[in-house]
DNA sequence: GCGACAG
DNA sequence: ATCTTGTCGC
């Protein structure tokens, strides 16, 4: 007698699961370009006592996130910022107001949010900017993620840029669950360690779990997105961190969500 | 079968 | 991601 619901819009789901495989494909293809360690003409600036290399020192260090309007949830204000590595100062900052059309699906970041971090990047590079970042960091994951392809992997390879992704909250994959993290992490409480190896169930190692500040509870997520090995994405996200998040995504994030902050205030007064 | 799931 | 105040501590 009774009909199942779903026979009412049986293409809705046909046309979702196409997209998805779309966009699978995408990441299947891009990810052919990975590259999973160092590669980049610059050194750490603290790496051995060298001096007079041909080698450039890391100075530029970027850091991309996106914010979003809470009257209106697809306004976004995308947001580049550049620090001095050694410094921790600011030495460039834009932002790029847009309208998202691609809704968020968890393992699809990226075909929502890199498009504007991309063009933010671009517009620097097209016009020449001294400051160009070196080295990405990115409010998201790089290789932690179902498919080994988060956020940092494809803004590094489509940028070709080496990246690094920061993720505040973990990704389940691969077995990796809130509780498992949280055992192994007691478990390097007394040790002389601040992060540990994401080791899924599979043997793969996915990043680390890291408490970035002392006496900070809840870990960041590390893991390696583009051009990068994951020894050195560490000590590099080490370097930069005097909160919880390294200072690039932290500046991101905050200097974003000022920005539209102050234009909701605008658009009020109008 | 149900729930979990970066931002 | 966003909705939200105070509050405990260095």
């Amino acid at each position: 007698m009774e009909k199942p619901p779903e026979s009412e819009e049986p293409s809705q789901s046909q046309d979702s699961s196409r997209d998805y495989e779309t966009w699978i494909t995408a990441q299947d293809i891009l990810r052919e370009k990975l590259i999973s360690e160092d590669c980049f003409a610059w050194k750490l600036p603290t790496t051995g006592a060298s001096q007079a290399q041909e080698e450039e020192a890391l100075r530029y260090v970027g850091g991309v996130d996106i914010s979003f309007s809470k009257d209106d949830p697809s306004k976004a204000c995308g947001t580049l910022v550049v620090l001095d590595f050694h410094t921790l100062q600011l030495v460039y900052q834009d932002f790029s107001l847009v309208t998202l059309q691609v809704p968020y699906v968890p393992g699809f970041l990226a075909f929502r949010e890199a498009p504007v971090l991309l063009q933010l990047l671009e517009k620097m590079k097209r016009s020449d900017n001294p400051f160009y970042p070196q080295l990405l960091m990115v409010d998201g994951n790089g290789i932690l993620h179902p498919r080994g392809f988060g956020l940092a992997c494809h803004i590094g390879v489509e940028a070709n840029l080496p990246t690094i992704g920061i993720g505040k909250n973990l990704h389940h994959v691969d077995g990796l669950t809130h509780s498992r993290v949280r055992k192994l992490l007691g478990a390097e409480e007394t040790s002389s360690k601040d992060f540990i190896d994401l080791m899924g169930c599979s043997g793969r190692i996915w990043g680390v779990a890291m408490r970035s500040t002392q006496g900070s509870i809840k870990p960041i997520f590390i893991s390696i997105g583009h051009r990068i090995s994951l020894p050195t994405a560490i000590m590099i996200v080490q370097m930069t961190c005097k909160y919880r998040v390294p200072e690039p995504i932290r500046q991101a994030d905050i200097r974003s969500r000022d920005y539209i902050r102050k234009l909701e205030m605008n658009t009020k007064v109008n």
